[in-house]
RNA sequence: CGGGGUGUAGCGCAGCCCGGUAGCGCGCUUCGUUCGGGACGAAGAGGUCGGAGGUUCAAAUCCUCUCACCCCGACCA
């Protein structure tokens, strides 16, 4: 089955039904039969699999190793630790019965591992020795929010969840860091999407942890995305589920902990960071596909066409491009193009009998829409070259589109008057009150992002309360 | 949980006000002609009108109840 509708809802009219004719059109995704639920079409999870493969290599390289804990806790773990219980307790779901019987404890389905992972953590560390312990999980949580939205926020998500225990705070801080760079790393390298790295504000962090820390995005609405994030859980896991190990001096010592987590999430995030009104534009580094070959041909000139299609797809193979043929005889090419585009293909080739009279192909950069003429022999090293040529243009393109769109404010009339009139990231002072968040919060709702790593070291006057001495931070409204 | 909306063929919808043979577009199947920016013709397949109850000679249509989903807000990656 080919595409059936023609065109997306435009993003200026309606960012958020663009969103959703993309994915849906683009067939990336499906919503499931149940509330919240969303089933990954082939497509769209080509290019989670691409996010897979790139970060379970950096984590390697990291020194991690991926193992796999059950997605049901008892319902007990769960309490143990005050504040997490309180942060996942609304949004847990819990299964209570099961072999057609109630079951003695009921059991909850992660929506998120720590829990569980600690309490094995207990049985593994002993020793100075044991540590660090650096483990990752790729797995389904279950969350059961009140609205969801395709990949942004859906009841059940893919993920991957790392957790590590070491024998020091400094040491499982640098991890904590260590790990926000990676993502940072993969977003803007891999993803083509500028991030802000920074800290979370007590109240925006993650429940249970000491430190919460972020990548931040912006959206094409010029809204904020949290893309991934990072946790130092100092002590808190290992009091709650007594994981001790005895020191070099021979004392007893509890461990001190991180976790960190991206998911299915970014695949939202890679649709609204780069796409336009025809629909997706995929970077090539994470595209399934990164050139798509539209052979143009009657029946008359189809041996000699695909003939010249097949010792390209060899040439491009033979350079490591990712490449699609769409040799369907029913659709018509001008179709092609419109679908190819719609699902983001970052370059197409068309090639058809007139080309080969003159021994060359026509190359449209989706992003661009600039077609070149390239002679046949020159094509393979063309196109490879373009790979890092449209990445390179996409991050940049997004990076401008951000800082057009980041703008610092003085006092509280601007912070208004900016957000609701150009919205985007707005740079301002605050004084750290968790009140004056929430105020403003409540009267624009924008939120503190995070506190950014990269900020002027001078101090100001808060935005809200004016009291002098105050950080900068970042607000926005945010997904 | 509040506000709004929608349930009729795979998808998008009309029909409902004013009860009387269930329709249109796209998609799908077969054949032929096409093919350089969303091709055309011909012939087909496909629906317990979200569910339950009621009114009526007769209900997609009127009444009551119910379920589901989507969008906008409060919670969250």
């Amino acid at each position: 089955m080919r595409l059936v509708s023609k065109g997306v809802t435009k993003q200026s009219e309606d960012f958020s039904k663009w969103y959703t004719d993309v994915v849906r059109q683009a067939k990336l995704a499906d919503y499931g039969p149940v509330k919240g639920t969303m089933v990954i079409r082939p497509y769209g999870y080509a290019i989670w699999e691409n996010f897979q493969g790139i970060l379970n290599q950096m984590f390697k390289d990291t020194g991690h190793v991926n193992a796999y804990f059950p997605m049901f806790i008892p319902e007990h773990f769960l309490k143990k630790e005050a504040e997490h219980v309180e942060g996942f307790a609304p949004e847990v779901a819990v299964v209570t019965h099961a072999g057609g019987k109630e079951l003695e404890e009921p059991l909850i389905v992660r929506p998120t591992s720590e829990t569980i992972i600690w309490h094995m953590y207990k049985k593994w560390i002993s020793s100075y020795r044991d540590l660090p312990l650096l483990i990752n999980q790729w797995a389904n949580v279950v969350r059961w929010e009140m609205r969801t939205r395709l990949f942004l926020r859906t009841t059940e998500f893919l993920w991957q969840e790392g957790h590590t225990a070491h024998a020091t705070a400094e040491e499982a801080e640098e991890e904590t860091l260590r790990m926000l760079e990676v993502y940072k790393r993969f977003a803007e390298d891999y993803m083509a999407m500028p991030v802000i790295t920074g800290q979370k504000t007590e109240s925006e962090k993650f429940a249970g942890a000491v430190n919460t820390y972020s990548i931040e995005a912006m959206m094409r609405d010029t809204k904020a995305l949290q893309a991934g994030t990072s946790h130092y859980l100092g002590q808190n896991f290992a009091k709650a589920f007594e994981v001790t190990f005895q020191n070099k001096d021979n004392k007893e010592e509890l461990v001190y902990a991180t976790s960190w987590g991206v998911s299915t999430r970014l695949v939202g995030g890679l649709i609204m960071c780069h796409g336009d009104d025809k629909g997706l534009i995929l970077p090539p580094r994470v595209a399934p596909h990164q050139v798509v070959i539209i052979p143009i041909f009657r029946n008359d000139t189809k041996d000699l066409v695909m003939g010249k299609v097949a010792e390209l797809v060899g040439e491009l193979k033979a350079v490591s491009v990712r490449v699609h043929v769409d040799d369907d005889e029913k659709a018509s090419p001008g179709f092609k193009f419109n679908e190819w585009e719609m699902c983001g293909v970052p370059m197409r080739v068309e090639i058809g009998p007139k080309d080969i009279e003159k021994g060359q192909a026509v190359v449209v950069i989706r992003h661009s829409g600039v077609k070149h003429f390239v002679a046949l022999t020159e094509l393979a090293t063309f196109l490879a070259g373009q790979v890092v040529t449209v990445q390179d243009e996409l991050f940049q393109r997004a990076l401008d589109f951000r800082e057009a769109n980041t703008h610092t404010v003085e006092n509280w009339e601007e912070f208004k008057e900016t957000l609701e009139t150009k919205g985007g990231f707005i740079k301002a002072f605050w004084n750290g009150s968790a009140e004056v968040e929430a105020k403003i919060k409540e009267e624009t709702k924008a939120t503190i992002r995070c506190i950014p790593f990269d900020r002027p070291g001078v101090i100001g006057k808060c935005v809200y309360t004016g009291d002098e001495g105050s950080q900068q931070v970042l607000f926005a409204r945010a997904y």
